[in-house]
DNA sequence: ACTGTTGCCGCAAACGCTTGCAACAGGCAA
DNA sequence: TTGCCTGTTGCAAGCGTTTGCGGCAACAGT
């Protein structure tokens, strides 16, 4: 196998020259970088990643950090990132961290230790001083989701977007809208779901409501764990609510198929909402949140990679990309009550287009 | 950052003693290895993966061939090879070839060379003698999936599994079968749908049935095909199959809100199958087959990993996993049918199984 | 004609490990 | 005592790059 000084050899140039020709760097002779990129080519060299990175100090290697391997949003935005990285000629390292243990042994570690020039976080929220524990390592840092002040961050206006899934029922006359909150430690401590949760409550206050305790239940990110909750909100209760605002597209169809055995109808008896659009959810005409995972990965991605490319962070910035409501054929006005105009601060939203429809 | 030099003027012993050491090798004395221990330990010492991939001419990275990121099969896989592969040592590098144009360049610049010591193909596959012209790089070639006498594999049965589902169907008593076949070319040309065709007939001949030309379709692998294939079937019809096999949960997802839409009960109408076994097919209820992918990553993570350790590969040997039906409440018998008790040459499976039970 | 300047290129020293080989000490048999 | 063997350690030569520095033309300015 064809190593740097056989092309040196074959180009009667140094291999000093033939490093410099084959990177594209500037003071190389047209002419003398010719011969050099034929002899490459007939020899069909490419050149050792290892070698390089022991001779240049840097590993031209990112390492992505996160809770599991296989979730929707985990490798939706794995794909985006690893093109971003691919393209820039980085490689990609996976590093999980599936539990609390996992954690602690990663915080002890530091496995990314000369073996990353950055690391891009996931999901798996740190303190501040955990942050500086990660950056005395030398290695760029940057998150996509968790919020920060030790480092850059590109994320989602949780918040916000929840807000805008409880307004847009509010338009359309609902006044008793259950919840569905995903765990906060599923497995970790993330602050996704507190967030969608003061959302939900700004809207409800601002229209004069409030969240009473039976309305909400906090479970598990899956489909099956909807299903559950629904079981037993329907149970408790002998009426149930118009509206079921859910934290995630699988927790919402799982509500919707009981709410289906039950004999409700989704929308003509309880609207029902998610948050993702996941690929599912059009397809089960849920009424959801858009959320830009792959544009997250994207941006995140290319943080990072500026971030290394400069050498240092300037300055700490968060982008936030803005998420979209996806009204579809789940969300109606409630049965039997008048359709209040427009709620108070609420922009006349999608009113029209949310009609029964569809059926689901 | 301590290098392995610090490490041994610590220890007080040569660097070579202290690579051996650390490494576990056989010819260090305990207490030399007691006193080397300590003093990583104490340096906070990690060893430099590329100097040591540049010594030892081994990279400890194993490749992971695939054509997307982000599909549910694809990260479960992913996520039971990593897991392996992680706890032997080695890193994951992701190769993803996408298209046609991304395969022809992956074989014309044989991207892995001088970055892995072998490489798990998944779902992409190649004829012999682009086996060959990977395996001249040196590197150990292991497939999950893809079948081949050149290279050793891990799968499952697809005929086999196919013609269990049309049995089952068979020994229900169903007659008129209908079939949602996913293409063969997504994004390659991949044995398994043909398989599972094969399978299929396989079953219905040895029925004395026959698979009439309107009652297949070929689509893509999504529930929007599997939507849309349908109702182009019952739009042709005038009397729907009385049970659908699909070659996806997904697609058998998208068929299943399609004839609810036209006001069929599944299973009392129209019984569907599915295949896979995706997260989400418990939850609707779907009969389907169950494959057993963690397994599958896990057994050819774990032949890749023995090809190389041992150097070469004394026979090419191929595993076959098996799969297993699962009967839920998507079939049933088909409605003003007699039940055959058994169908020829078909175990009595299940038929007391699958009620009429819960609804969809 | 002499000095700078500029553009290319080669020399050689890293980079931090692994590993074949030699050296050495101690134990044992002759 | 000598010789051999075994178990442990050190020496030093790589592994294939990158890059600071110096050299050497060619060329322009005085």
């Amino acid at each position: 196998m064809a190593s740097i000084e056989d092309v040196a050899l074959k180009a009667g140039v140094s291999v000093a020259t033939v490093s410099r020709a084959l990177r594209g760097l500037p003071n190389v002779a047209t002419a003398t970088r010719l011969r050099v990129e034929a002899a490459a080519r007939d020899l069909d060299y490419v050149s050792d990643p290892s070698a390089a990175r022991l001779a240049a100090g840097r590993t031209r290697t990112l390492g992505l950090l996160l809770p599991n391997l296989g979730t929707w949003y985990g490798g939706r935005l794995m794909a985006a990132v690893h093109e971003v990285w691919n393209e820039a000629g980085f490689d990609l390292l996976l590093l999980v961290v599936e539990d609390h243990s996992a954690r602690t042994r990663f915080l002890r570690d530091l496995p990314f230790r000369k073996r990353v020039d950055g690391l891009l976080i996931l999901d798996v929220p740190f303190d501040d001083d955990e942050y500086e524990r990660l950056l005395q390592t030398g290695v760029g840092v940057v998150t996509a989701g968790p919020w920060s002040d030790a480092v850059p961050s590109v994320g989602i206006d949780d918040r916000e977007a929840a807000r805008g899934v409880v307004e847009h029922l509010l338009s359309l006359g609902h006044r008793d809208i259950a919840l569905l909150e995903g765990s906060t430690s599923q497995p970790f401590q993330w602050q996704g779901p507190t967030k969608r949760r003061a959302g939900v409550l700004d809207a409800l206050r601002a229209a004069g409501l409030d969240l009473p305790e039976h309305r909400a239940q906090v479970i598990e990110w899956t489909a099956s764990a909807g299903a559950a909750a629904m079981t037993r909100m329907l149970d408790a209760c002998e009426t149930p609510p118009t509206a079921v605002v859910c934290f995630s597209d699988e927790i919402a169809i799982g509500a919707i198929s009981v709410l289906r055995d039950w004999g409700l109808h989704v929308p003509r008896d309880v609207s029902v909402t998610g948050f993702d659009d996941h690929d599912l959810a059009a397809h089960h005409g849920l009424t959801t949140v858009h959320q830009p995972v792959a544009t997250v990965g994207l941006r995140a991605a290319s943080l990072l990679l500026e971030l290394v490319a400069t050498g240092g962070a300037d300055r700490v910035r968060h982008e936030v990309l803005p998420t979209r409501l996806v009204v579809r054929d789940s969300t109606a006005v409630p049965r039997n009550r008048a359709v209040v105009p427009t709620a108070p601060g609420v922009p006349a939203v999608a009113a029209g287009v949310a009609g029964e429809a569809g059926a689901l």
